[in-house]
DNA sequence: AAACAAATCAACCGCCCCCAA
DNA sequence: GTTGGGGGCGGTTGATTTGTT
């Protein structure tokens, strides 16, 4: 990158001076958050709105928390991820005082190393998986008897309330809100269902692989976890003990 | 102390969606 | 129905910092 710091197109870019930074809190502090674009002729910063957003959303925003992601935030990342996937700003909802840039930035310096080292180490090992969530998935189709559309429909009403963290074992919530004994497992159920669903598209790396297995270790699916109904047990992403990384 | 490697993180990019005009 | 502004999102880059030899 050989433009850092220089005018291009009209648009500075690069890293923001302390100066631009002042100007763009005195603006938001004016003005409020929003209409970014609208921040370069008002605050006379020479940065498009995109560049102001992102620089008071990840750095200057007062709420931000400092420091390193302590072990509970970690665990709820861990968790969420199983959940979500690379769904970052999702996640983030859940750690009040981390973006979703941080959260991301931590999960691929600390996680994705752990992918490397496995992919090459434990080949063998994620063909098994592939292999345990092939079967796992025919034997969900022979077994299922839910109507997914509704378990889905129940799972898009209560969505407001998942990104909002909880703890694991809070999370019965929505398994007690549900009224027949069926679909208390089978919500949980569909959420699974849903993530051990996703397609794996041919030519994928080891690597690729075991960022769509995610954190999910398959055998505690199959150990722990009913895959017929009725589904009584809750599964491993959501239990008290984590969900050993990796299969 | 210096050189190199690895880790960290701020910032950018491109794509997408939403919504008002 | 179209367009453009505004903003969200995930992926990526590259400068800086930290650790190791």
């Amino acid at each position: 990158m050989g433009n850092w710091g220089v005018i291009e197109e009209e648009w500075r870019k690069g890293p923001w001076t302390a100066e631009e930074d002042k100007l763009l809190i005195e603006y938001v502090n004016l003005h409020g958050e929003g209409r970014w674009n609208s921040v370069a002729r008002l605050a006379e910063l020479k940065r498009n709105g995109k560049s102001c957003r992102l620089r008071w959303v990840n750095y200057l925003r007062p709420d931000l928390k400092r420091g390193q992601i302590t072990p509970h935030e970690e665990r709820i990342i861990v968790e969420l991820h199983a959940i979500w996937g690379n769904r970052w700003s999702t996640i983030a909802r859940s750690l009040p005082g981390r973006t979703d840039n941080e959260i991301k930035n931590y999960w691929r310096t600390h996680f994705k190393n752990k992918v490397k080292k496995l992919s090459t180490d434990n080949s063998k090992k994620i063909k098994s998986c592939l292999l345990k969530r092939q079967q796992f998935q025919q034997q969900q189709q022979l077994n299922s008897q839910i109507d997914m559309k509704r378990v889905m429909s129940m799972f898009e009403e209560n969505e407001t309330k998942i990104p909002t963290y909880v703890p694991k074992q809070d999370m019965t919530f929505l398994y007690q809100n549900t009224t027949h004994e069926q679909e208390q497992g089978s919500f949980f159920y569909s959420m699974i269902n849903e993530y051990a669903n996703m397609p794996v598209s041919e030519g994928s790396s080891n690597e690729d692989i075991m960022w769509d297995i995610g954190l999910w270790n398959l055998d505690d699916l199959n150990a722990n976890f009913n895959t017929t109904p009725p589904y009584n047990k809750t599964p491993p992403c959501l239990q008290t003990q984590l969900a050993t990384p990796f299969c």
